[in-house]
RNA sequence: GCCAGUUUAGCUCAGUGGUAGAGCACCCGAUUUGUAAUCGGACGGUCGUCGGUUCAAAUCCGACAACUGGCUCCA
C-alpha cells in the first residue's frame, strides 16, 4: 500500500478550479436550504464589515452542514464575538433588507474591488471566464460578488447560529496567506436548527475517542510512548484479534498465504522502490548505524549526489546554461554510480512506512514459475508514517499503523480474475459489518499527461484501467471514477464509508502497480521460457486496524455484535449465596470452555446496579440468574439495548450464543 | 507544519490574584436483592511543563508540549 505523495502544486491547483466551477454550476439548482444558508453566509460577511469595517473578504459558500465565510483582517475572532456578530445578523434580518442582483462589466467589477482595497475578490474575479456574466448581490449596505441565488430578503433568515473560527488557506494552498474562517449553520426553522444541535451532541457521545476511553479499548500516552501511537488496551486488543481472524480466515479460503516481515530496512530497499524520493517526509528520520569517518565520507557523496540532481533538473528545463559541458545522459549517469556507491556504505535504517518492498523481496527470494502465480502474500504489517502533528486525529490518523495488507503478483491475463476476487472480499466483509453505504473511487492517470506525471507506460496505463473498469461494473460496484488522482505506479481504488455520525472515510484501497515490481527485478519464468514481470495488485480491504475500528466503534456506536464484543457475557447473580454462585461460575466455565469471553458479577449488590454496570460496559448478553433459574437448569437472558427476554433453559442459551459467534451473526 | 482554542483528581466539570472543590469511578464496610443507580466511610490534585510579574498565581504574561476545531496531507 501506498501514496502518491507528487509534489507539484501545478495540477492540483487546477484540480481545485476545476471543483470550484463545478460547485458554481451546481449553484444553478441550489435548494431552499442552501439558498438560505448563502445568504446567511452573506449577512454574517455583513455583520463582520460592520463590525471590522476593514476586513478584506474571500468567499462564503453553503456546505453540507452550514455555510461558512473566509475573511482577512487584523482583528483575530475567538468565540467571544460569536454574540457580537450574531447581534449584528440579528439586526440585519430586522431590516428585512432585499437581495438584489446586479450584472457589471469586467472593468466595472475590478474597479469596484480596487476602490475597496478587496484583493482576493480581484484574484476571484480573474476565476470567472470570460464571456461568463458577472454577477454582484447587494443586501442593505453590504455588496458581494456572487453568482447567488439567494432568499428574497434578509428576514427569511431566521434559525442560525455561529459555530467556530478556523483558518483556511486562500485558495486551498499552503504557500498562499491564512484567512480566517467563520463556520455557521442555518435552517428553515429554530425547531429545525434544535434537532440538528441535538444531533450533533449524539454525534460527540458517539465519537470513537470518547468510546474508547469509556469503553477501556485504547489509550494515548503521549508523554511516554509519543503523540499517535495508540496503545490497545485489553478490551480494543480483542477487537484487533477477532479481525485478524477474520482476515486471516477470508485471506485462508481465498488463497492466500502468510509472511511476516521485519519492521525495517535499509535506505537501499526504499530508494529501489522509488518511495524515498516521494515519501521521505512522511517517514520517520533514518536511523543512521555508521561510525563518525564513515558518515563523513557517506555525506560528502550525498551532497555530491544533491548538485547533480539539481544540475540534472536545469538541464531538463534547458534554463541555465551548462557549466560543465556534459550532456543530461552524462549526468544521470553519475547520479546512478553515486547512488550505487551511497548505498554501499549501509548504516542506514528506516521504519517501514508500507509493507510492499518486503513483500517484493519475499517474491525475489524464492526463483518462481507461472505455475505459482496468482502469488498472494498477506500479512497484518506494522507500518510507521511521521504525519503532521496538525493531522493526527484519535485512532483515525496515527503515527503507527497495522494494516490488513497483501500483494497479489499474478500474470497480465489472471489480472481481472484476481481484481475481482479481490472486490469479492470487500462485499463479503462489508455485508457482514452491515455497511451498505459505501463508494469507491476509481482514480486514474492525467488524461493531459498520460505517461509523463506517472510511470511512462501508456498502453499499460488504459490496458489496466480498462480491466478495472470493466471489473467493477461487472461486480455491481458502486463507484466513481477520479482522472489524475492515481499511485505513480498504478490506478488506485479508495474504498469511502461514512460512519453512523456521518464522517466520512477512506477505510481501504486497492492499487495496481505495474511499476515497482519491475524497480525491484521481479521476475518469473514463462511457459515459453522467457523472464516476466508480474503485475501487482496491493489491496487492504479492512484498512488498518486503528482506521477499521475507530470506524467500527462509530459504526456501532460500541454496542457490538456479539462476535466482536470485547466483553460478550455477563453472569449476574441475584446475591451471594454459595450454591447460586457455584451454579453461575458454572456457566462461565462452560462458556469459557467454548472461547466465549465470559465474566460474572456475584456480589451482593442489588439486580438493578449490577444491569447498569453491565449496560453501561455494553455488554452485549447478560444472564441473571436467581433462585428460579437455578432450580429450573435456566438463565434469564438481557441482551443489550433490548432489555429483558426472559428465561430459557441453559443448555440452549449457551448453544445460541456460540452458534452467533461461528456466524459472526450482524446483531 | 500553519491559524485559533483548550489543558484543574482515573472520568465529567466548577473555581478571574488571598487556605484547591463537586458528582461518578476505584478502595473499605454494611445491605441477600428478579432486570438501567442501596446506604455509609475512606482515598485521591506540585492545577500540562518550564520561566516571569506580584507580598501572594490554578487565576496575569512568555516559551514549550499535548489535545481539539479547521487548512494542507492521508490508510
Amino acid at each position: 500500500m501506498n501514496n502518491d505523495a507528487e509534489n507539484n502544486p501545478q495540477p492540483m491547483a487546477a484540480a481545485k478550479t476545476e471543483v470550484q466551477r463545478k460547485t458554481l454550476d451546481q449553484r444553478e439548482q441550489m435548494n431552499e436550504l442552501m439558498r438560505l444558508r448563502h445568504s446567511a453566509a452573506h449577512m454574517m460577511a455583513a455583520a463582520v464589515c460592520r463590525l471590522w469595517p476593514e476586513a478584506r473578504l474571500d468567499i462564503g459558500p453553503p456546505t453540507e452542514e452550514g455555510f461558512y465565510y473566509d475573511f482577512d483582517l487584523p482583528h483575530r475572532f475567538s468565540p467571544e464575538d460569536f454574540p457580537r456578530i450574531e447581534e449584528e445578523m440579528r439586526k440585519i434580518a430586522k431590516e428585512n433588507q432585499v437581495f438584489e442582483k446586479t450584472v457589471r462589466t469586467r472593468e466595472e467589477a475590478r474597479a469596484h474591488f480596487v476602490a475597496k482595497g478587496q484583493t482576493y475578490k480581484l484574484e476571484r474575479l480573474g476565476d470567472i471566464p470570460e464571456g461568463e456574466a458577472i454577477s454582484f448581490f447587494q443586501n442593505g449596505e453590504f455588496i458581494d460578488l456572487c453568482a447567488g441565488p439567494h432568499v428574497m430578503r434578509t428576514g427569511n433568515v431566521k434559525a442560525y447560529k455561529l459555530l467556530s473560527v478556523a483558518s483556511a488557506y486562500f485558495r486551498g494552498n499552503e504557500k498562499n496567506p491564512q484567512l480566517q474562517r467563520l463556520y455557521g449553520t442555518a435552517f428553515r426553522n429554530k425547531e429545525e436548527l434544535e434537532n440538528w444541535v441535538k444531533m450533533q451532541e449524539e454525534a460527540k457521545r458517539r465519537d470513537h475517542r470518547r468510546i474508547g476511553q469509556e469503553m477501556g479499548l485504547f489509550a494515548f500516552d503521549s508523554e511516554y510512548v509519543g503523540p499517535g501511537l495508540a496503545l490497545w488496551l485489553p478490551k480494543g486488543g480483542v477487537l484487533v484479534e477477532e479481525l485478524e481472524k477474520l482476515a486471516k480466515e477470508a485471506e485462508f479460503q481465498a488463497g492466500y498465504v502468510r509472511v511476516r516481515t521485519p519492521h525495517l530496512a535499509k535506505e537501499k530497499m526504499y530508494r529501489t522502490s522509488g518511495h524515498l524520493p516521494y515519501y521521505a517526509e512522511s517517514m520517520f528520520p533514518p536511523m543512521e548505524m555508521l561510525e563518525e569517518d564513515e558518515r563523513k565520507r557517506r555525506d560528502v557523496l550525498v551532497e555530491k549526489r544533491a548538485d547533480l540532481i539539481q544540475l540534472a533538473d536545469s538541464l531538463e528545463k534547458a534554463v541555465s546554461p551548462n557549466p560543465a559541458g556534459l550532456t543530461l545522459e552524462q549526468v544521470r549517469h553519475d547520479i546512478a554510480k553515486l547512488e550505487t556507491e551511497i548505498s554501499l556504505f549501509g548504516g542506514r535504517y528506516y521504519l517501514k512506512a508500507m509493507n510492499c518492498p518486503h513483500h517484493h523481496r519475499i517474491f525475489a527470494a524464492e526463483p518462481r514459475s507461472y505455475r505459482d502465480l496468482p502469488l498472494r502474500l498477506a500479512e497484518y504489517g506494522t507500518c510507521y508514517r511521521y504525519e503532521q502533528s496538525g493531522e493526527l486525529f484519535g485512532l483515525m490518523r496515527v503515527r503507527a499503523l497495522q494494516m490488513n495488507d497483501a500483494h497479489i503478483y499474478c500474470t497480465a491475463e489472471q489480472f481481472a480474475d484476481e481484481f475481482r476476487a479481490v472486490n469479492e472480499m470487500y462485499l463479503k466483509y462489508f455485508k457482514i459489518f452491515g455497511l451498505d453505504k459505501y463508494q469507491m473511487r476509481f482514480s486514474t492517470h492525467d488524461p493531459a499527461r498520460l505517461g509523463q506525471k506517472f510511470v511512462n507506460e501508456p498502453e499499460l496505463w488504459l490496458k489496466t484501467e480498462d480491466m478495472v473498469r470493466r471489473v467493477l461494473i461487472e461486480s455491481g460496484i458502486n463507484f466513481v471514477e477520479v482522472p489524475n488522482e492515481a499511485a505513480f505506479y498504478g490506478p488506485k481504488i479508495d474504498v469511502q464509508v461514512w460512519s453512523a455520525i456521518g464522517r466520512e472515510f477512506t477505510i481501504a484501497t486497492n492499487q495496481v502497480d505495474f511499476a515497482v515490481p519491475a524497480r525491484f527485478g521481479l521476475a518469473y519464468r514463462d511457459r515459453d521460457n522467457t523472464d516476466k514481470v508480474p503485475l501487482c495488485i496491493h489491496r487492504a480491504p479492512l484498512g488498518t486496524h486503528e482506521r477499521f475500528i475507530g470506524f467500527l466503534i462509530e459504526h456501532y456506536a460500541g454496542n457490538f455484535p456479539l462476535w466482536l464484543a470485547p466483553e460478550q457475557v455477563r453472569v449476574l447473580t441475584l446475591g451471594d449465596d454459595e450454591p447460586l454462585v457455584a451454579y453461575a461460575r458454572g456457566v462461565v466455565e462452560e462458556l469459557r470452555s467454548h472461547f466465549v469471553r465470559a465474566e460474572g458479577d456475584y456480589t451482593t449488590n442489588k439486580i438493578n446496579g449490577k444491569v447498569q454496570d453491565a449496560e453501561k460496559a455494553r455488554v452485549h448478553t447478560m444472564l441473571v440468574i436467581g433462585g428460579r433459574d437455578r432450580e429450573a437448569g435456566a438463565v434469564s437472558v438481557r441482551v443489550h439495548g433490548k432489555g429483558n427476554l426472559g428465561a430459557r433453559p441453559r443448555g440452549e442459551v449457551i448453544a445460541d450464543l456460540v452458534q452467533s459467534i461461528r456466524e459472526r451473526r450482524s446483531h
